[in-house]
DNA sequence: GTCTATACTAAGATAGAC
DNA sequence: GTCTATCTTAGTATAGAC
């Protein structure tokens, strides 16, 4: 029983995995229970014994995607998190350009918005959540606690549709230049 | 003749309108040629002779929404744009919940970002030309200009996609706010 | 220039064997 | 729990009538 049991979360975990990854380079309609199956080593007839749905899937592996991000940036042993070093990676090459799991609120904005209520309001959760770890204690800096992340997201989310990379290097640097003003 | 070049001319533009609509909404993949045949009136078979593919459709679609929208911005008779009137009309609830033709720059961004790159070159001259626009005779403002449009794009593509109407309306004030402090 | 009909491919989801 | 086989629907694109 008790290999079953960790053999079918093994399973899941290795669907998930192909979801975040595909999910973010293609969005909702890109990927195909096939793609995500076949990546994760099993044939489609065995997704539906893991995920009722591809809407189910999909906001699954945005929540896990999303947290992982979190880990990052609130780690669990309680250091406080290095401000700069976040915002560094996060309009880092590695990250803008990743052909992998991305940050779902930037590399998913406008395909959510299309999306069914069930998915729009997972974004919404792990939106609000990013702002509430952000802000804090200190509720007087909610407003650039936003405005901050409307830069961080929108500027990943710009700088991965631009195709000329000058361009491209122009936008991230003009957002690092914000967020740096912005912190002293 | 001329009747007939007319003619032609006005079934295309149904078909570009239909299709900004469409594409604003839904999205590459979320659009078929029947959809926007349709819309416009016809049947599918008669997309073929206007145009040669739906990502050609896609792209002239894209660029026709984001001209009329540069119109607004810089007006043909040489008024000078009101900065202020433009902002609050781009952060507005009748563009940001618009369920027609809206900026492609913000409701397509991570929907450019999956494509071919033909279309991430539309996009990127449409940026690019946005920006020089804004910029005008003052090349040491672009930064400046980079960082308002990242805001405003990203703001509006980000509350796009909050499902809470709080939330939504939060994140754009806190855009408002960014863009006054920015004008002084 | 627009129509109907069709070729071709692929999608999401389900049924039933093992 | 995972497989193969199948149902149903829909997509892009083309061919040929009018």
């Amino acid at each position: 029983m008790a290999w079953n049991k960790d053999h079918k979360q093994q399973s899941r975990q290795r669907i998930l995995d192909a979801a975040a990854s595909l999910f973010s380079q293609r969005g909702f309609d890109g990927v195909g229970i096939d793609q995500v199956m076949s990546e994760a080593g099993m044939t489609r007839g065995a997704f539906y014994s893991h995920f009722q749905s591809k809407s189910e899937l999909y906001r699954h592996a945005m929540s896990q995607a999303a947290h992982r991000m979190f880990r990052q940036v609130q780690p669990d042993d309680g250091w406080q998190f290095d401000r700069r070093r976040l915002i560094e990676g996060y309009l880092s090459d590695p990250h803008v350009n990743s052909d992998g799991v991305g940050c779902p609120l930037a590399f998913l904005i406008t395909d959510v918005a299309q999306q069914q209520p069930d998915i729009r309001d997972t974004y919404t959760a792990l939106f609000a959540n990013m702002a509430e770890r952000f802000t804090q204690d200190s509720p007087e800096q909610r407003q650039n606690v936003l405005q901050n992340m409307v830069m961080m997201i929108g500027g990943v989310a710009i700088a991965r549709a631009l195709s000329e990379p000058a361009l491209k290097q122009e936008v991230l640097q003009a957002v690092r230049s914000a967020l740096e003003a912005e912190a002293s």
